[in-house]
DNA sequence: CGATGTACCAATGTTAACAATACGACAAGG
DNA sequence: CCTTGTCGTATTGTTAACATTGGTACATCG
């Protein structure tokens, strides 16, 4: 599917990296629920890595988002209030809605296909977990078909919360989830291939209206 | 002004920080020219500091977009290419917006009082230099004024790279801008004042434009 | 003379030990 | 009984030494 033209990057990853990951996927399979201490030791035990990349990769984290920490009073991994959630509603908007502008003005025939294939993965999750990855997936393919480099990092930075959020959603009610989901996303790429600019940001808006409603509505 | 109630945070910050706020300065004041490579060891000799502090301020300029590192390639301070201010004044726009309409919609009137400090701060500065800085001051306390976290945490995120993009401004010209500047702020803050969304979008707007075609128009 | 392989060096990545700090428990005093 | 001061411990902040890697200059070969 549209290899580019190079032929990979192939930049190798230091171990802070790797780390961040494991911590990463730990916290979202529930190993570490929100408000748990990351204590360094621990992890570093627990990866078989020294400190120092742990440290670096609590630090990345914490860009992420994932965790939070005081000087000297450790890192826990972040808890969602209502007014966070708030917040990441009303961020992911505005950041959206610039990502869908610069897919409309400058996406190739290839980004739009990668967001394709990734409305597409959904057909194929297995559970709510798998669902809520693809979901993130999709989203991730809309804003890399951006092309807008700041764009994507500022999404990253509340990727892994927004991760965290739907997490909470499925939480509350898997019913309409499951079946609903994969439709909505397919509407979404049928306006940005269209080029529709008021419908897809109509679209995506009622998207992210759907999810904050599922979690804030039921108290 | 408006003491917040609280008496005092009282967090102690980590060395870490301190040396972030120093690297910070050096680039700010020209000691390391975009492009220069930050070694480690160099800056834990000259801020009689070990490695890790230093690596551990380098990891957060690097968040600040004041820096980029590969592995085992060092880090170099960031270079603005054309494009790169295309994207940085795109996403600024995206952010300034939702916080334009977050403090017409919430913001206190001790939060406007500090909007409007700031913009009383800029007849006081001396050079262009210091202008620059009561420029961000004031956007700073733009964000301060959304009351929203994770969105000043998104303009922290670029907020040192807008600096740079005006430190590149006022290399182009310095006649326009100390004079016309205040008065343009002044401007920002009447509309949120009067809490007029579509005159305070638009001001905003222009002033991105100004700065913008400074840097781009003559080549 | 150009291309290629190699060895060296400088800089970063990683590790482990040392120092400083926040939190909890417990005892003394009002 | 509640407050306050002190101590101990667990955990983070910091440091310095060791390991690994990328770049470069140079020698060698075609």
């Amino acid at each position: 599917m549209s290899e580019q033209g190079r032929v990979a990057p192939a930049r190798r990853r230091g171990l802070a990296d790797e780390v961040a990951d494991s911590i990463r996927e730990a916290i979202f399979a529930g190993t570490y629920a929100p408000g748990a201490q990351l204590r360094e030791v621990e992890l570093s035990g627990a990866l078989d890595v020294s400190r120092g990349p742990v440290r670096e990769a609590l630090l990345r984290l914490e860009r992420e988002g994932l965790v939070r920490s005081a000087w000297h009073r450790g890192t826990t991994v972040t808890t969602l209030s209502p007014e966070d959630v708030a917040e990441l509603d009303s961020l992911r908007g505005a950041l959206e809605e610039l990502a869908v502008r610069q897919v409309i003005a400058h996406a190739s025939d290839d980004d739009l296909a990668s967001v394709d294939k990734a409305a597409d993965l959904m057909d194929r999750a297995a559970d709510a977990h798998g669902m809520v990855r693809c979901d993130i997936a999709f989203h991730d393919a809309v804003f890399a078909a951006a092309r807008h480099q700041r764009l994507a990092e500022a999404w990253e930075a509340i990727r892994c919360q927004v991760h965290l959020f739907l997490l909470t959603r499925i939480g509350r009610s898997t019913e309409g989830y499951l079946a609903c989901i994969p439709e909505e996303h397919r509407q979404l790429v049928a306006a940005l291939r269209a080029r529709d600019a008021g419908a897809a940001l109509e679209l995506f808006a009622a998207h992210r209206r759907h999810a904050v409603e599922v979690v804030t509505a039921p108290a």
